[in-house]
Parts: C-alpha cells; structure tokens; sequence
DNA sequence: CGTCTACTTGAGTGTGTTCAATGGTAGTGG
DNA sequence: CCACTACCATTGAACACACTCAAGTAGACG
C-alpha cells in the first residue's frame, strides 16, 4: 500500500500559469469565467503512475502543471521513450487524427496537470481567434521542435547529445521562469539512454567525463552546471 | 545556360488530386469555385531549384503535385537535410509560429507544387468546419510523423534505418496510388546520407548487401524491391 | 573521347556497445 | 538504528559497427 501523503510530500517545480503553455487562452478564457468547461485544474498524479495507456481513446490534452512525465511505446514488450514533457509542456498533439493516444503517459514523479477537453476546445475555437492562433502556434511550435530533435539525433554523437539533452532542461526550465543551474532529473539513466538511443553505460560515463571536465558537477539525481558555455558549446552541431 | 525543354522532359509521378494531402479541402472548394483565392495550382520548378531559401517570410503551404523536393537547414555552411517531400505532401506547417521559413526548399527533380496562401486559408478555416479539420488532421499527422521518426533515429542501426527509408518510400508512393516495387530515389546517396545520419560509403555498401541478400536490386537512382516482406522485417524496431 | 561528378569497394581506426564486476542508495523489516 | 534486499549507477575490458581515408569504377555531359 502507498503512502499517499508520503509520496506528495516531495517537492517539485511548478509553473505560474502566466509562463504555462496555454497560459495566453488558459487566463483570458478564465477570466471571462468560460474556461470551466475545457479545463480540469490541477488533477495529481504519484510517481510511477501510469495517466494515459497507449490505444486509449484521446479526451484531452494533458498540460504538465508541476512534476513531470514521460511517453513512450511498447514494441515487443520494449519501452521506447518518445519525449519528457515539464511544468508548462502540453501533450497530445498527435492524438487529434488518430482520436486515440499513440503513447502512455507515465509521470515520473509527483505530477500536478491541467487537462483540456478536446472536444469542448474545438468548439471554443470556433469563435474565439485568440485560442484558434494559440492551438496553431503551439502544434507548429511542437512540429519545429520534432524538427531539431531529428537533427539533433541524426547529426550528433554521444556526448553531443547528452550535452543537448541537458542543455534542453536547463532552457525548458528557464523558459518558465525556473533560471537555476542545478537541475534535478526526474528520470533515471535508464530512461536517458533509451530516448537519446544510447546505452546506460555511455550515459554514466559521458556524464562521469563532464565532471572530469568541470562542465558538471553529478551527484545521483541532481546536476550542477558549472559552465554553461561549454556545455552549450559541446551540444552543438557539428561544423 | 540550362535547357528548360530538355529538363522537364524527364517523366516523374504525380499525385491525383483525390490522392493528395489536402484533397478533402481542395475538391470541394474547387466545386464551389473558391479555393481559387487561396490555391495556386501546379507552379513548377526545374530540378535542383531553390524554391525557398531559410529565412524567407513565409506565405504559403507547398503541396507537391508531381516530384521531388528536400528541405533542409545549414548549419556553419554544411547542409542539413530535413525530410523529403513526395507527390501528396505538403510543407510548411513548422511556418505558421515563426512567420517565416525555417528551412529552405530545393526541388530534386522537375516538380508541380499545388501552393495554399496561409492568410487566405486561415480565413477560410473561420467558417469552413471541413477545412479546419484537414488542417488539424494534417497537422496533428505530421507531429506522428516525426515521433516516428525520433524514434526510428534513437532506435535502429544503420541497416534498419535504411530499410525504414526505403520501405517509407514505397509505403508514400502507395498510399497515393502507385504501388510499384521499382523505386527511382529522387534523391543521391550523398542526400540519403545526411538524412540519415550516416556516411555515403555506409549507405552505398548497405545497398550492396540488401542485393547480395536478394532483398533488393540496386541500379543507381532505379531500386527494385524483390523482397518486400524481409525489407519490412529489416526495418522493424528490434526486439 | 575526355572530364567531372557520383557511386562503389577496400583497409584500418575509433566510438559506443556488450558483457561483467563492483559500488551506492532507497526502501523494508527486525 | 542497523542489516538486508533490490534496484540503479559506475567502471573496466574486449568487441563490433560505422567512420575515415584512399583508390577505383560507372555514368552524365559537353
């Protein structure tokens, strides 16, 4: 049996809804008091939990408020990881053509959301530019972000990528206001390695190596920038 | 000088407009007789033609009628390609957050483009419920597309992404009508190599094996898939 | 027919993997 | 509080896949 309250005592970083995704619709809708009906606030997730199974019917987008959470298929019984999503990310994009969800949701620790109904979005959107250009921004935010991550993966070796990896949660986390160099992960290594396509090992080493480097200082879970430039400067693409 | 004449006399396949991405939106608009205010229909461009350069402010989706096209980002002066573009697909949605062109657009082959004005078409999709679901569709399409295609990048060695690239050739061309096992590529070596992340000799001797397996017979630009069962099983994620 | 470019093939090297052992840490129960 | 267990992370050694460098071949075009 879990320990609820146990479990939630651990603290996370949250997003002020003015640096949240949707925050530019989320606000305005809200203060016209009409947003009760697209938007569930704040439903909590422990650690481990699994939100959204693959194959289940899609109802709404889910708007990491706080914690965080990982997607992923399963391909003979294999976990591969699609994405990490952070305080002020917004997932399922992808699920409007299919009207089903094409990967598990599983929060990776303590996880406040914020869920859009699709179909009660949809027909807000209908009326209401400012949301129609919020939703289009964002899912053409979404697809240049795929674009990068393509490149990233085709043009990188190991340590390049693990220094994107980083330097892409230190950038999602300053983006919401959150400017710290320390930065805990919420995933385990495990998890690095399947997303960035590496194994374990290399991860643990390339890690080790930047701390030999005094690019990082790495401790279990929690890493310290201690030069954001080269760290920046080792994550770029190759000349 | 080049001769206009002689380059476009080489024959490419082309996609019927029933078969093409935006076909739900363009047949019946085109019936009511007011798509022409936001479609201008197969403009044409020779073979390695820039039809749009990074940067350009953007104005129009590029659906490509018959051809080829690449896009692609340059980075320190080397050239990065982003995807490949066949008959019935369309470019340009990564567009619509930035307001301009975040990659630049070459033609591979002589090529038709179908071009949807956005403004236009934005304001079409006000009352226009058929078309703003195709438009989301087709969105949300490409955002799969590209998990996929992380997930294809993270998880296979080099002969299995490169009978994923094959095999997503053949499944493209068959979704839009053509379901020949003779591919031409419209695209180099040189090309396929940067697409993948892998070295030209890497592709070239792969091909050469893929023959001596009997999966493939390779002729230069021309492949013809002798085994389409064992390409798809080289393709498969592992297990 | 010669030039230029694109592609293929070979040999040696290096990065990241695999296999294996060790070291830490968190959670559980005495 | 400490011991025990289980899981996760680190480190080392040997191997393999893809890369680099280099030479050779085929095809396109003037």
């Amino acid at each position: 049996m879990i320990d609820i309250n146990k479990q939630l005592r651990s603290k996370s970083y949250s997003v002020p809804c003015e640096l949240c995704s949707v925050g530019s619709i989320c606000i305005p809708m809200l203060l016209k008091n009409t947003l009760h009906t697209v938007l569930d606030r704040k439903q909590s997730f422990l650690k481990n939990e699994v939100i959204v199974k693959e194959g289940d019917p899609f109802e709404k987008f889910y708007i990491i408020h706080s914690g965080a959470v990982k997607t992923y298929v399963t391909v003979n019984g294999v976990e591969q990881i699609n994405g990490f999503y952070l305080p002020g990310d917004i997932v399922g994009f992808d699920c409007i053509v299919t009207k089903k969800h094409n990967n598990s949701i599983k929060a990776l620790s303590n996880t406040l959301t914020c869920e859009l109904k699709y179909n009660e979005l949809m027909e807000l959107i209908v009326n209401n530019p400012d949301a129609r250009e919020t939703i289009f921004n964002l899912m053409s935010q979404d697809i240049i972000n795929y674009q990068k991550l393509v490149l990233s993966y085709s043009q990188k070796n190991a340590e390049e990528k693990l220094a994107a990896f980083v330097c892409g949660l230190y950038t999602q986390y300053a983006k919401r206001g959150h400017t710290s160099l320390n930065i805990k992960l919420s995933m385990s290594r495990t998890d690095i390695a399947n997303y960035l396509g590496l194994t374990i090992e290399t991860v643990s080493r390339i890690f080790s190596r930047m701390q030999d480097l005094n690019i990082l200082a790495v401790k279990g879970k929690y890493i310290s920038i201690k030069s954001i430039s080269a760290l920046f400067d080792l994550a770029a693409e190759k000349n």
